[in-house]
DNA sequence: ATAGCCGTGGAGGTCAAGATCGGCGTGCAG
DNA sequence: CTGCACGCCGATCTTGACCTCCACGGCTAT
């Protein structure tokens, strides 16, 4: 249906043309062009011409400071991956009470969601999960933080590693899938009250499981 | 890294070539072939001549039989979308015992991604998410999924409908996400363990919600 | 002030992959 | 027997995107 198929959205204006950056401050500002173009439109549409345009630079430049558009890609990726197991872990670490480990958690994934313009679709709704070393990234995102949440599950539950495995991905599942959809819905319901509704969910649930000890499912 | 990066896993023989086939037989082995490369590959990574090589037959055939390679991919992406919906659908209506309706939904899920040789890749891990028509496909399963299982949630609860849907969605990412990664893990937790350790997880988790009438959370 | 240097810019090469054109063989109707 | 229709194939065209080659202009050292 009509018109602006493939017309990106122009957040911010484009760079004044032939100015003269110092090597680091180029580099860090081709990664912020390049990544407001991919997360616009994903990895295979986005052309590394728009990045170079958006940037207010030519191609060569671009290549200068990147081998290839890959290294491009896995570098942003690699920052917000990071970024994302960081935060898991420090929600985790903050505090030894469960219900507000579970709330602090909930809570770094709906304050990824919305931070960097849209980065965590890098991570979440990447289109280039088939190439090896994306899919290698992605995969350690999730399971570096369902091992950070099975070690608390397994710590102080009696269940078995591959069981605490089972809960804890579906822990990051729910906030990860949850999160998203808050933030595509219309927010009619506030954020502080999608993570308080959505811990009392996620509390319950893992909340009942056996202590120490106890061998009761 | 060394070889075959481009190599596909042949799960199965091509076809011998030189068979005439009717027009809809065809059709439906082109099909098959398509989702067994669509699902190994992604679509980018996936060329017609793969497919077509596929199901030991010529590209002009593919092109005898669907228009583009988009159209090929949106037939096997509407089939699979409607399974979901509709094996969810199924699983809420099944029973009205509510602890029963989350087994049955998170054994759909499980059942859905064992299914059909990993055909919820074209759903869940699809590279063509940029693509609106099938954006809104994917779009679709989730909403609609989420819609089934709010309709009770919001039933059964005296959340409202705004509220229902967040926690319809994250029950429903909780089975996606899990269910994919059960099926990649090493299975040393069965499935049936498993959708029952995850239904106690979920069932704990949104049976504590408030029932009719009473209003406190 | 001037000569040299380094980073910038536009234009072009290469290649993979989607889409297509004329010819071949087989089976059936007359 | 003969002509026709149908299904199929090898070979080719074209587009688009990643990735480099020759000219330009501002900074530095003497």
């Amino acid at each position: 249906m009509g018109g602006g198929v493939t017309a990106i959205e122009q957040t911010e204006a484009v760079r004044p043309r032939g100015t003269r950056l110092p090597r680091r401050a180029r580099r860090n500002q081709l990664l912020g062009a390049a990544q407001e173009v991919f997360v616009a439109q994903g990895y295979h549409a986005a052309a590394m011409d728009d990045i170079a345009e958006r940037a207010g630079v030519s191609k060569p430049v671009l290549y200068q400071h990147f081998p290839g558009k890959l290294d491009l890609y896995l570098a942003l990726l690699d920052q917000h991956c990071e970024a994302l197991i960081q935060s898991v872990r420090s929600a985790l670490a903050s505090t030894t009470d469960n219900k507000q480990r579970v709330r602090a958690t909930m809570d770094a994934y709906f304050a990824y969601v919305e931070d960097d313009g849209g980065a965590f679709r890098l991570v979440f709704e990447s289109d280039l999960t088939n190439e090896p070393a994306v899919r290698e990234r992605v995969d350690k995102v999730t399971n570096e933080c369902a091992e950070a949440i099975c070690d608390v599950i397994a710590e102080d539950t009696g269940l078995s590693r591959a069981e605490s495995m089972l809960l804890a991905s579906g822990l990051g599942g729910l906030a990860q899938v949850v999160a998203r959809s808050w933030l595509h819905s219309d927010r009619s319901v506030p954020r502080d009250q999608a993570v308080q509704l959505l811990t009392s969910l996620a509390w319950r649930g893992i909340a009942g499981f056996p202590l120490h000890g106890t061998d009761q499912h």
